[in-house]
DNA sequence: CCCCGAACTGTTAGCGCAAACACTCGGATA
DNA sequence: TATCCGAGTGTTTGCGCTAACAGTTCGGGG
């Protein structure tokens, strides 16, 4: 059955080593070859270097597919993630990413357009079919709660930056407290009080810090100035700062991200209130660019690696099967540059 | 082993449908199930219908590592990519996952800290061990290349943003392309000639935007200023920037991405230059807070979304079997904005 | 010297699906 | 009328692997 020309009927190339032809030019059976690749310790020391020679020389790498059909297992851990292009969600799939891969595990990720019971369904589903062995889900909604809520009891999950108590583990930055690091800091600066430009309404990051800040100027009996609402972007800072920017009274603000505190100084410089003289303004996140903005932003950290890499650890519990910790909070910090400073002397 | 009421999100069902169970419902074989699945052109209206009712009242999804086991296909797509943190080949990933998405293959990503042939065919490997119908490999370095060189002939794959032609099909930006436009318009302002900030030393992108900047300057007889080098980050703006400023002949500077050229308005504000009165900036890339900048940032837009879509195709061609193009450049947008200006009149 | 169990290796079966082939049946064809 | 045809469906088989169980070997205790 010599292949002639070209023709690219059938491939010349031999087919792909399977376990059969490990087993046969070892001189066992497939059974052991698998066992070796498995559970190396139950084969003899000699039996297992015959295998593994084997393997090398035939290149065989073990077909996924079939193993997976047969153990339910894959190797693969899925993220449900609602936009990757954000810088927090993406900072988290990083450090998702890099702790699933110092412990061999791969990573799938499937973004969804809207957090809802449907949409989470959905995607968990697709996960699952694809036999991973567990999900994080990256859920920064509070729509999603309902979905979180019932995930399938079978498949390990863990999620992230929920807030209430789930079912299932929570690796989160405590939202709140960075918050009120933020107020006080502004505060003990000598304001009287704090103007805050809060995230979208249905995010819990958002909510969560509205409520450290507001928090704070209830313990210290100040004015509390309603919250303006922004969507993250710079754009719907820019806009919240031009109005903040003509009221006198405004000397302090904390935004809820960096991007909208980078619309709001804009917005301030373009109405000629100086930062951090005449106003200071508080970020949250710490982008990588936020020590050069002008002036440097103050601003809140968010160790988003860190939290990658605790879900991936709680999730792995979860998988072993050991009893994973409930709810784990990592703490954000507060870093001070330029962009705040004493209040102004009122003439 | 009857159902409660249940909100049919997530079978309780202890094992999941199976074929056979649908079959057993419609009161058909398997097979006409695996047809009306596969090949429903071949399935009689009423007998298709009845499976799909069955389909739907059972929750039956196919599994995957079955079909994949059969078929040799996997319906996953892997990515390999440097750092997703960037905002260029994170929004390049999401662009590839979301039309990976509309054709229902689910996307696994393997980030690498260094681009080599031996980082490479790591990830590679690691990938094809999943058993990935192809992979995209976001290769920006030029040290990337020997690798990209040395891929497995029997695996579909495509590369992002390599520059040379490769055995295989590469999706990229034109990257002189619009650093030509943003030296040109510098140029048209007025300005004698037009300083580069550019990318780090092994980046095909920063070698391409050096080589369009320069190739405007020859062309137009300029004087060329040895274009200075930074790491992306705002940071490395601000120092560049801080040397630039002292210059009083630099009036029109090209950066060669957005953060770099945020330090570099820092700088500039710094030392008391204005912008654009004084010195005109311009950027590259477009991220979504340059019209937020003081000022807004005249920029260069790539649009990563369609590079990842465009990807996606060319590497699903790659896996059907069809002649793929080899190379599809994609063009970048110059948009103005209002960092840049005409040249300060010399006194 | 035999029996027994631990350590190792082999055999059988089947995971869920689709390719290949076999069958059925009604209508068109000669 | 006998035959063919082909659309529609069923049956068999095996993809490559591992769980479960069945052997085999070997050394030590009775």
């Amino acid at each position: 059955m010599t292949q002639q020309v070209s023709g690219q009927t059938f491939s010349e190339r031999p087919r792909a080593a399977v376990m059969e032809d490990v087993a046969a030019r070892a001189g066992v059976s497939a059974m052991t070859v698998s066992r070796v690749l498995n559970t190396p310790e139950k084969v003899r020391p000699d039996t297992r270097a015959r295998v593994l020679d084997a393997v090398r020389e035939l290149g065989y790498r073990p077909n996924f597919a079939a193993r997976s059909l047969v153990t339910g297992r894959s190797g693969a851990l899925g993220v449900v993630s609602f936009d990757t292009t954000l810088y927090g969600p993406a900072s988290t799939l990083h450090g998702i990413e890099q702790a699933a891969r110092t412990h061999d595990y791969l990573v799938t990720i499937v973004n969804v357009t809207t957090l809802n019971r449907r949409s989470i369904a959905e995607a968990v589903n697709r996960l699952r079919f694809q036999s991973v062995d567990g999900v994080v889900i990256v859920a920064p909604h509070e729509s999603a709660a309902d979905g979180l809520h019932h995930l399938p009891p079978d498949l390990p999950a863990v999620v992230v930056g929920a807030r209430e108590s789930l079912p299932v583990p929570v690796a989160a930055v405590d939202q709140a407290a960075g918050a009120v690091r933020a107020t006080r800091h502004l505060l003990s600066l000598g304001h009287n009080t704090v103007w805050h430009l809060s995230g979208p309404e249905d995010w819990i990051d958002a909510s969560a810090r509205v409520e450290g800040w507001r928090s704070v100027l209830t313990a210290e009996g100040r004015q509390i100035p309603d919250p303006l609402r922004g969507d993250w972007s710079a754009r719907s800072g820019f806009e919240a700062g031009r109005q903040l920017a003509r009221d006198p009274e405004v000397t302090a603000i904390f935004a809820a991200n960096d991007h909208m505190a980078t619309g709001v100084l804009r917005a301030l410089r373009e109405a000629g209130r100086r930062v951090p003289e005449d106003v200071s303004v508080v970020g949250f996140d710490d982008v990588p660019e936020a020590p050069y903005l002008w002036p440097p932003l103050s601003t809140v950290r968010q160790n988003f690696t860190e939290v990658g890499r605790l879900a991936f650890r709680l999730l792995l519990e979860r998988i072993d099967g050991r009893t994973a910790t409930p709810h784990r909070m990592i703490e954000p910090e507060l870093v001070v540059r330029e962009s705040t400073g004493a209040r102004p002397t009122p003439r």
